[in-house]
DNA sequence: CCCTCGGTATACTGATCTGTGAAGTCCAGA
DNA sequence: TCTGGACTTCACAGATCAGTATACCGAGGG
């Protein structure tokens, strides 16, 4: 399904500089002259090695959810508890905050890409359904009740503290709290 | 503070034509050419209104702001329970989902401004100030405990029920249930 | 009568956008 | 030594961007 592409180093560095730029300042807002001037490379190979500014976009999108995924896969391995490990992402979220400020980069994404059939919304699709079926499995692992309900309302929370991040609200302490606190409820209540 | 401007009649034509252009295509990606055509109005008409795109594009979220504010009095007022109240804006959010689609328009809008000092963004943060503030507001008026913290996460839910929307995923009746589930939580905390 | 005001119509500037063409450079491997 | 592929350099096409200039029109009011 997901084709693992192999990029050229110059290819790479195109894609490290497409990250940074269009998080920042917006798909739309940024000239693929720019990134390939901050990526030393010419327009010329930019396009021999993604084609068009578009497939430019959805690598983006694709490398940062990669980023994201391992991330969250790591931080969810690392819990001991079963019952933690259900809120793993939440602490994943806060690290992943310290570099990202700017909200969710693939809700960003299509806020500028209005196609629903431009390859981004398949990715962004892709990461939330991925994101709650992962919160399903935790919650069943560790013997949730009504484990696909639970997983939508941390889903739902999960992407308003993400929101909300561009707000300068610090909404994600409370959120966590919340997090848990229903984890812990649906876990006592099959007792 | 909110100076209510008045605009002509075409003014108030190209108004109406931004809001459903820049709200379903992204603010960078149309232009004013299309804004004026599509209004039947010349651009400089569009220009002797409004003075500027930057100003045109503060103009359609302020506007966007007091008819969705406008929309969760009306329903908040419609309460007779102050208890049901506190979740009034999520059932507001049903009513307004059916003709906006694409999230929220001024998440989608701080994507696409990254520059913290563009006016959109105070008009931003101070829309979900305000929703925070309501929720806190009918929180301690039906009686809860941590009005504050409920708040919080009551705006957590309703950012993350907006800005799941565009994915298809139906998250508002469970985020509804919970943000009921939470309230009556609160309420009964008291007795 | 004339004059201002809000609007139309149209052409324009200069910048920037995505994407391509053509020729030349560099280097690893057969 | 020759070859092929990745990369550079530079010029360019064609469109679109925000914003401006000039001239005109009709109605309302002194």
């Amino acid at each position: 399904m997901s084709e693992v592409r192999q990029f050229s180093a110059a290819g790479r560095r195109v894609l490290a500089a497409a990250e940074e730029l269009f998080y920042e300042r917006g798909i739309t807002a940024v000239g693929v002259d720019l990134v390939a001037e901050r990526s030393g490379v010419t327009k010329r190979t930019l396009y021999n090695q993604f084609g068009s500014k578009d497939q430019l976009v959805t690598a983006y999108l694709g490398e940062r959810d990669r980023r994201w995924r391992a991330l969250v896969r790591a931080t969810v391995d690392d819990c001991a508890d079963p019952l933690h490990a259900v809120t793993a992402p939440f602490e994943a979220l806060r690290e992943w905050s310290r570099t990202s400020g700017r909200g969710c980069a693939f809700v960003n994404a299509l806020a500028e890409l209005p196609d629903p059939d431009h390859p981004a919304h398949r990715v962004a699709t892709e990461q939330k359904r991925w994101l709650r079926d992962l919160f399903s499995e935790l919650a069943t692992a560790a013997g949730c009740t009504d484990p696909a309900t639970l997983a939508t309302q941390l889903l739902v929370l999960h992407e308003g503290a993400l929101a909300t991040q561009p707000l300068a609200l610090d909404t994600l302490p409370a959120t966590t709290d919340l997090a848990w606190t229903l984890v812990r409820a649906a876990a006592d209540a099959t007792g």
